[in-house]
DNA sequence: TCTGGGGTCCTAGGACCC
DNA sequence: TCTGGGGTCCTAGGACCC
């Protein structure tokens, strides 16, 4: 049986705030967007008793608690302390997959034998956090990641009659405990159930995880998604074999901004898009890492939202070729009504040591400049029908560039011209 | 109460292929 | 010539998470 660790810090943007402004604790502090469309990232407990909570509008919280103290938080400093945080869960296990910088699954199983029973790990791992950072943090552990992570919920400080109820701090949950732990939660508690999906969920009487689970499958499936319906079925029965991920790299990076004003004129977009696309790029080549598809996305003052994409024959990491395509979709949409929110984005992100680039022949000459983008669309094409051709996936991207008439486009590598494909002739 | 910024994953339709 | 099934990639939008 697996041993699960859920860990999450508590309040942990004010309580890193906290660190360096000591004066304020015990008060109640809100960290998050200071002007007027700005919401709440995270406030203090002593802040929750007024009823301020994440993702609130921030004027309705300063109504909701005019004495507040408001901060506008600062990422890098909390990117930083979590870098620090992973790397001490990392002492415990190497299984450690953080879900965000305050969050991460660590598995144990393998780690009892030398550091004891799961709960004597979390409590030893609760009080590194606090002496080493300050910082307070719940653990949940179970057999699963769901439970775990339901778990660490239960294990947390909570309001109630507007005071603040310290939590366990640890809250382990056995096997033989999972149905009777799940059963009587609100489905709104599962991890992927937002307010949508609880809404739809409720035209079948569905309010708890035991009324999910009892639920028919393809109920759920045309209800909620397939993938989605298959997926909470499993869960609510206490079915989840997902194992805990160390390494996951990103798979996108992007930049956006909500304008204190609606802008209406392009040259001021542009110059915007242009920031964003130099941030973007510098991060992506911090991480070594180059993007296909150039992501922009508009929100009007209605807040309807429109994203446009274009995917890229090479991938790149440079601010001018972002900033080029994401003007080019721009120019393609209507900025009259204005525009409150602007964003660009890179996806399809991979490590340029390991890209393989598939190019044309006729499109890939060695005088070619490394920027030049040809539409991508007719490469793909290509690929598909090779692929249906020499047998799908057994071909890899080697195989197939060869086989296509495609040659590897690497900087210093060899290519293969067609006669090496292997088996073939 | 007018709604951030950074992400992930899924769906549906179209183009295209065998 | 027509129809169908199975597959991939791309695009746009949406739900969800912290």
């Amino acid at each position: 049986m697996r041993s699960i660790l859920h860990v999450d810090m508590d309040a942990f943007f004010v309580s890193v705030e906290l660190q360096r402004r000591p004066d304020l604790k015990g008060q109640p502090v809100v960290v998050g967007g200071i002007g007027d469309r700005g919401v709440v990232a995270a406030a203090s407990y002593e802040a929750r008793v007024f009823g301020v909570f994440s993702a609130m509008p921030s004027t309705r919280a300063r109504r909701l608690c005019p004495h507040a103290v408001f901060l506008p938080g600062d990422h890098g400093l909390y990117s930083q302390v979590s870098r620090r945080l992973m790397a001490l869960f990392a002492q415990v296990t190497p299984l450690v997959e953080p879900l965000s910088l305050d969050e991460a699954f660590l598995d144990v199983s393998g780690a009892t034998r030398l550091l004891g029973p799961p709960v004597a790990i979390a409590h030893r791992l609760r009080s590194e956090v606090l002496e080493t950072e300050g910082l307070r943090c719940s653990v949940g552990i179970a057999p699963s990641k769901l439970v775990a992570k339901l778990a660490s919920q239960a294990a947390k400080p909570g309001i109630e009659r507007r005071k603040v109820v310290p939590g366990e701090g640890v809250t382990e949950i056995l096997p033989n405990d999972v149905e009777s732990f799940l059963r009587p939660l609100p489905v709104r508690a599962m991890w992927g159930v937002g307010p949508k999906t609880a809404e739809r969920l409720s035209k079948f009487g569905v309010r708890t995880v035991g009324d999910l689970a009892d639920l028919p499958v393809e109920i759920l499936r045309t209800t909620v998604g397939d993938a989605n319906g298959r997926h909470l079925h499993a869960v609510a029965n206490g079915i989840d074999d997902r194992p805990v991920e160390p390494g996951r790299s990103a798979k996108s990076i992007s930049h956006e901004e909500t304008f204190s004003r609606d802008l209406v004129d392009r040259a001021d977009l542009r110059r915007e898009l242009v920031k964003m696309a130099d941030s973007v790029a510098s991060r992506l080549r911090a991480a070594s890492m180059r993007g296909r598809t150039i992501n922009l996305k508009i929100r009007y003052p209605d807040f309807r939202t429109v994203t446009r994409s274009t995917t890229l024959e090479r991938a790149t990491d440079s601010a001018p070729t972002i900033v080029r395509h994401a003007v080019g979709m721009l120019d393609q949409l209507d900025v009259a009504p204005g525009i409150r929110l602007i964003g660009v984005g890179v996806s399809q992100i991979g490590d340029q040591a390991s890209a393989v680039q598939l190019t044309f022949d006729d499109v890939a000459e060695p005088g070619d400049e490394p920027d030049t983008e040809k539409d991508w669309t007719a490469t793909n094409r290509a690929i598909d029908q090779i692929r249906a051709q020499f047998g799908g996936s057994a071909i890899g991207p080697a195989a197939l560039a060869t086989g296509g008439r495609l040659k590897r486009h690497h900087p210093g590598s060899q290519q293969w011209g067609p006669n090496e494909l292997p088996g073939e002739d």
